[in-house]
DNA sequence: ATGAAAGCGCTAACAA
DNA sequence: TTGTTAGCGCTTTCAT
């Protein structure tokens, strides 16, 4: 069995109170200090947190919940997030729910259970059924990547419309007005954010939006190839596109080279997200890059500043993280051709 | 606060001690067992698992330390693990150590503290201090990926010397004799068995290895992609490419794309991991397959055999497991080529 | 089958 | 500053 504060106890002759008062940086005398030091080193005795968290009702361990952990977006939140929280000595328990509604109450279930302090959501069952559930227990919910109505909580979002508003932005700038969309499933946030970003800048443009150009894939890899492939079948004078995440931007490059289409020379690209990826291609992809590890961190400090109870404003804060672009060179000026030809 | 125990009997009439067999699985009478579910019901009830582990010295969580979050493999391996084990009613704790060994110390102590029954780890600190200080505590540790001498414990590892081996057998059958190896860094154990396999196949081969095909990258998708450029440079009669993890498979796609070289008709590829990206390939790249997410249940069933105690072998299991190739279309057939040419 | 009571390792209130 | 003590919510003998 592990030493006990008890052991420490009689180890040094002191009572109990003076050890936990040695833990929890109470005044300790200088002789007792190295003495209890001594007994910790010689009893290998490290701090039973189950106990504690017993005692004072605060296990410093946060529950997360996500939909899926094998993509970098998530992943990268995740590490964000964790750094953050183990950083100010709080473990997290993650759990990945595989997109399934169910699965995900039963995690949330799990995690009242062993009495998280709060919970981090990137939510799948949009209802709400499941958080409402978990905030029975009074304690601290951080929503991330998408908004749930009828829940009263913190959020972190990113401007996903901003992000896809600025890329097009970028492809009109520059003369494109044949611009084909690969956007994500119609039933998603994110996926609908984006695409109302899309038709934003060509209205601020003055360049109708067409059809033909928006393409719904799936977020893969292969949908973006082969929505590559099927957009520049149904629109001969397509001159740009702009890939919604991160598996179609894959997929476009893919799709583009298999026809031998030369970037930027014949079709510019915008990408998302990944700037690894974005350098690695020749030439550099230009790119919509989400905060990934700021968006865990703030979901992190913003989960810390609820638990320490000292946030003056008590209604939920709602932050809206702004993207970057990063630009490569797989966008081509073509207002000079344009003006040519006109 | 919420309901415990105590309150459940106050509301039924009925003693701790039934309650408390009631939800160890223990007999009941069955009116009473309606009383309780109704008065669970009523107030919201859920075990406290944290006083559970208290009185039981098991927390019912395993602890994990992991190099880095951010790659798939990772990540994969993280999900097979967690899905195993919440299944069975453990939580995970994951502990990303960013590849330092000082972080990863700190980690380990942590867990120890949180009084975790078991550790998985993929270890960063090769020398075993870390991994010492928690055997300590006679728990449980399942290692991952990679071995470490003088920790006497189960080991998950993957055969990657045979991964190798297979994937250049497969060029090498197909009549290529100047096969690029694009490795990862020379310190890196699974580097350094990745390039033991591909000279293994050579010698099995009888063909000669050559210094200047072989290079070492750092497992990065822009390592992978200068790699091959280096590569091509260095060896005009290069006909094929061993890539040996997935980022400088990606890396090497792009490469290869840049100098417009196609696949397979002037270069055949053979690449690592991500079947995703290998069937978005055109042609579909042939590619050695890593059973991620059987890396992390293995590790999670181990794990849960240790903790039940009903394991037979009281040695340390060490299970190797094999990779797959799946076989696509970017590796060429020259034996023609070369009989035509002797 | 059920109840009473002790105690897991810690914190915190109170006394000294 | 330090010691004594009660009790967090549960499991687990031991009686009944």
């Amino acid at each position: 069995m592990a030493a006990t504060m008890k052991d420490i106890a009689k180890e040094t002759g002191l009572g109990l109170a003076t050890i936990s008062s040695y833990f929890n940086g109470g005044n300790v005398r200088e002789k007792n200090r190295v003495k209890i030091e001594a007994a910790i080193e010689k009893l290998h005795y490290e701090v039973n947190e189950v106990a504690r968290g017993l005692k004072t009702n605060e296990t410093h361990t946060i529950g997360v919940v996500i939909p899926e952990l094998n993509n970098i977006f998530s992943a990268e939140i995740i590490m964000g997030m964790e750094d953050v929280l183990r950083q100010h000595g709080y473990a997290t328990i993650i759990c990945d729910c595989r997109t399934d509604p169910a699965i995900e109450r039963d995690a949330m279930e799990f995690l009242v259970r062993k009495r998280v302090d709060g919970l981090i959501n990137m939510p799948v069952d949009i209802s709400g059924r499941n958080l409402q559930r978990f905030q029975k227990t009074g304690k601290p919910i951080v929503l991330i990547d998408r908004k749930v109505r009828g829940i009263k909580c913190d959020t972190i979002l990113v401007d996903n419309e901003d992000a896809a508003f600025r890329a097009v932005s970028l492809l009109l700038r520059n003369g494109h007005k044949n611009i084909g969309f690969l956007g994500g499933p119609r039933d998603v946030y994110t996926s609908q954010e984006r695409l109302k970003g899309y038709a934003r800048a060509h209205k601020a443009a003055g360049v109708p939006v067409q059809e033909a150009l928006i393409c719904h894939g799936d977020y893969t890899i292969r949908g973006g190839a082969r929505g590559t492939e099927e957009l520049l079948d149904r629109n001969v004078h397509m001159t740009a596109l702009f890939a919604s995440n991160y598996d179609m931007t894959v997929g476009a490059v893919i799709g583009l080279n298999e026809r031998n289409i030369k970037i930027p020379e014949e079709i510019s690209l915008v990408g998302f997200d990944n700037p690894t990826f974005a350098k690695a291609c020749h030439p550099r992809l230009t790119i919509a890059v989400q905060p990934t590890e700021e968006i865990g961190q703030q979901a992190a400090r913003i989960m810390l500043q609820r638990l320490s109870g000292s946030e003056k404003t008590d209604f939920p804060a709602c932050i809206s993280l702004k993207t970057e672009m990063a630009e490569g060179r797989s966008v081509r000026d073509i207002t000079a051709v344009n003006t040519e030809n006109p």
